[in-house]
RNA sequence: GGUCCCAUCGUCCAGCGGUCUAGGACACCGCCCUUUCAAGGCGGCGACACGAGUUCGAACCUCGUUGGGACCGCCA
């Protein structure tokens, strides 16, 4: 524990490229982990690997994070009393510590590097928080493919400290009590528990996260389609369902419960609940849960929200007003699992356009033509533009012509909407209004 | 090949020695509702990998088998 007792937890991404999904997961748990007891989520650019690492993926990985709505408490732009946040500016405290190693004889120089030498003998024991007991001779710790013990290199030839190292000394240094990283892990943990233990330093609490699959069951990763968070976005997934699908990933908060926001979830978290299964990631279930918030979100939000995706097919929210733009998605209630078909399916609502694109007057032949002619002729002439009146008088219509609801109601919505499915049709027409419905039913041929 | 890890419906989670003829959710399939489609309601399909133990009793404990995964870089 650090001095005040706190939990002190880290996301430490390599800014070698977008923020993943798996990345995101990790994050995620730590967030979780630090916001529910009030403890410090610390963000640590790793970027040793000099060759790779760019300063633009670190801005995207940044944002990605917020994206997500997980905040943190220091890093590199924030800054904090642990700082530097970026490992190539904690150089010196690497070689600090190498040359301690190296003073102490348990490690040695081979050309430019420094070479930590792996004990033997020694009975290491990985006191999981996730996993449990995991016990490892030191002598297994690193080894080469055939089988014989192979010293870790701490220091590179070009002077930077490899991953294995710089996070130890990090997480000492940055007075980190809680590990939280992916499974893949694991089989580090023991190069670094040795690493501690030469630095006679007190190793922190681990918790390996397990890991998230594709549909083949293997490790998430390009090949799987969608891996940066922001491919989500553009999906039409919001960050509120990505966070809440992601937590649900290796844990519950239990009591059935799984919709559920940040807040909420960070009460209820414990690192003693997430299971070592590995889950696969199921596109099913995130349609399901992007819905679900997609349902309790306020309409202005949502409005907000959908507008750009609505831009991006073309069509002009901007003419239209704040509230009717509301409206129109507050009548589309939960059509549409994503961002994405919520404003394709709802476009005939900004825009004519799209409708007379869809529309095919072949749908309706001359004799239904006929009478719908003159059903509209009454139709328009409601004295008060509204749904519960439209319907009522529509199937007074039918009844007495000896008609079905449906051989008005379907054509109406062909007509407005350019669409077979769409949400009650009257209501439709009332947020239309009466001067765009004349306009579009005149447009087919319904009106003269 | 070596080391380590994992193992409940197709998928995500419940279960933590008896209340399990194993529960919920997603997906799928019916039915209802209905001007369409969602939503909603009702119902259905569907799993403790296998084998030995331990125990009065095992999905839960132990061992083995099988299957899957991760890692074995001067990448992180």
């Amino acid at each position: 524990m650090s001095k005040d007792g706190k939990v002190r937890v880290r996301f430490a991404p390599s800014p070698t490229g977008a923020l993943h999904i798996g990345g995101a997961h990790t994050a995620l748990f730590n967030w979780l982990w630090a916001r529910r007891s009030g403890g410090t989520f610390i963000l640590r650019i790793e970027d040793t690997d000099a060759l790779r690492s760019t300063a633009e993926y670190e801005d995207t990985i940044m944002a990605g994070l917020k994206w997500l709505g997980l905040d943190w408490d220091e890093g590199p732009d924030i800054g904090g009393e642990a700082g530097p946040y970026r490992q190539s500016e904690r150089m010196d405290l690497y070689r600090k510590y190498a040359d301690q190693l190296l003073e102490s004889g348990l490690a040695y120089r081979e050309d430019d590097a420094v070479i930590f030498k792996t004990p033997v003998g020694v009975n290491l024991v990985l006191d999981d928080a996730i996993y449990g007991e995991i016990k490892i001779q030191s002598e297994k710790a690193s080894m080469s493919p055939d089988g014989s013990v192979k010293d870790i290199v701490i220091i590179k030839r070009d002077g930077m400290p490899t991953y294995n190292f710089a996070v130890v000394v990090d997480d000492h240094e940055m007075d980190i009590n809680w590990v939280i990283r992916g499974e893949d892990h694991i089989s580090n943990t023991p190069k670094q528990m040795l690493i501690y233990r030469a630095l006679e330093w007190e190793t922190p609490n681990f918790a390996h996260l397990p890991m998230i699959l594709g549909k083949d069951k293997k490790k998430l990763s390009k090949r799987h389609g969608a891996t940066s968070v922001f491919e989500y976005n553009d999906m039409g997934y919001l960050p509120d369902s990505v966070f809440n699908f992601l937590a649900l990933l290796g844990w519950a908060p239990g009591g059935g419960v799984e919709i559920f926001d940040r807040g909420t979830a960070a009460k209820s978290f414990e690192l003693s609940k997430v299971i070592k299964k590995p889950a696969v990631f199921d596109m099913d279930k995130l349609n399901f849960v992007n819905q679900e918030h997609l349902k309790i979100m306020d309409p202005a939000i949502k409005k907000k929200i959908v507008e750009p995706f609505w831009a991006e097919l073309g069509l002009h929210p901007e003419k239209h007003s704040e509230q009717y733009l509301m409206d129109a998605l507050t009548l589309m209630g939960a059509r549409g699992r994503t961002t994405n078909e919520l404003a394709m399916f709802s476009d005939y609502f900004v825009d004519f356009s799209p409708v007379k694109e869809r529309y095919d007057a072949s749908e309706i032949s001359p004799e239904q033509r006929d009478t719908l002619k003159k059903f509209f002729a009454l139709f328009m002439s409601i004295p008060k533009w509204k749904s519960q009146e439209m319907e009522a008088f529509a199937r007074n219509w039918c009844e007495t012509n000896g008609a079905s609801l449906k051989e008005i109601a379907l054509p109406l919505r062909w007509a407005l909407t350019g669409r077979k499915v769409s949400p009650g049709v009257f209501e439709v027409a009332q947020l239309l209004g009466p001067d765009e419905c004349r306009l579009r039913l005149k447009h087919f041929n319904f009106l003269d």
